[in-house]
DNA sequence: TCTTCCTTACTAATTGATCAGTAAGGAAGA
DNA sequence: TCTTCCTTACTGATCAATTAGTAAGGAAGA
């Protein structure tokens, strides 16, 4: 309130006020004012540092897609064998550690997002390849042939966002369900590249 | 314009415009004049019939969700194979035909507002439940096992979310690929259903 | 003093919604 | 057939409220 030069932390405030409301009300309802509640501030100091809605709604996704990125990387780091590595990726995207709850609200408003603005349509596209370019490489590192890791590492993430979209928002699955299904699939797998090791 | 009489029509006409209104600019784009210039109506005509924008968004919502709805109903009705039915329900799901291009990008739209609105969160779950529930009955015809079926079932629904979603938001693979992933998962889910028979 | 950070105070435009009014047509009685 | 009456299906004008964005200035540290 009266104290000054924070203005990094400012601006991260006025970023994460942007995302929980966003998560909480819709994109539709995002407006500078509930933002400018949420961090405290005035609207002013908004345009301020981002100077448009626009280009602070772009930037949080910014935020977000590294935020879980670096979290995908810390954890993939952590582990040698291939498949813990896609596995520890994997949880890093659902838990998002650092990102409350009402944050993970955020997915489908970025895709909605990358439907009408082409910064951050390249935002999401660069994500996705770049998770499957992982799995591949995790794949390969397992023993499967190029083609098929990479069709598996489609598959994979086809997978993680379906069963995300499923866990946030159409909710029709039980808690083991789909921890079992994705196991399974994991199995399968491992099974898969230990017959072409062979 | 002048002619009276056509109510239906005319509610239509409002639904559609909505819907390609949102899937061009986006919900938060998304305004009552916006919507009345494409439908060729005053903004007080959509108060007539809608009473309010809220109501006119989940009003289009659960027309495309019934159509979609319906096409899957009826691709399922012509086979008798229960691995062409699920393909069939699957190329709905994906081309939804008498849909325009656009009203394809309206399910991330779909997702954001089950977010904020109890009554599209509903319409998601159920349709959502529906697709889960359809794909085990048909590999339980297959021959699976009822648990072993449900799994796959819940698999199947992500996947299809998920490949859907590459496709129009995350683009990253090529056209071949995604039939490619879809194909093979088919299949091995056949060869799984097959071993069982014996 | 200068720069950084932010506020108060504002504006012009747009928003969803409401209003009174009306043209078209069907139903019913004479 | 003609008149009267009522309902349906809208329109154009207008509303208060809210919107994103701006201009000016103040407080505080360097």
């Amino acid at each position: 309130m009266k104290n000054k030069r924070i203005a990094n932390d400012t601006c991260q405030e006025i970023i994460n006020s942007t995302l929980s409301a966003m998560a909480e009300d819709g994109i539709a309802n995002l407006t500078t004012k509930s933002i400018s509640k949420r961090a405290d501030v005035s609207t002013a100091a908004i345009h301020y540092f981002f100077e448009t809605k626009d280009n602070l709604i772009y930037n949080s996704f910014v935020f977000i897609i590294k935020s879980i990125r670096l979290d995908m990387l810390a954890a993939r780091k952590e582990q040698t064998d291939p498949f813990m590595r896609i596995r520890g990726a994997v949880e890093a995207h659902f838990s998002a550690t650092h990102m409350s709850e009402q944050a993970a609200y955020i997915w489908p408003q970025l895709w909605v997002h990358a439907g009408c603005d082409v910064r951050t349509a390249r935002l999401v596209r660069v994500f996705g390849a770049r998770m499957v370019s992982n799995f591949t490489y995790d794949l390969c590192d397992a023993g499967m042939e190029r083609r098929d890791a990479r069709l598996a590492a489609i598959e994979l993430r086809a997978l993680v966002v379906g069963l995300w979209l499923e866990k946030q928002v159409t909710k029709y699955a039980a808690l083991g369900e789909r921890r079992e299904v994705f196991d399974r699939v994991l199995a399968r797998l491992a099974e898969q590249s230990n017959k072409n090791k062979k």
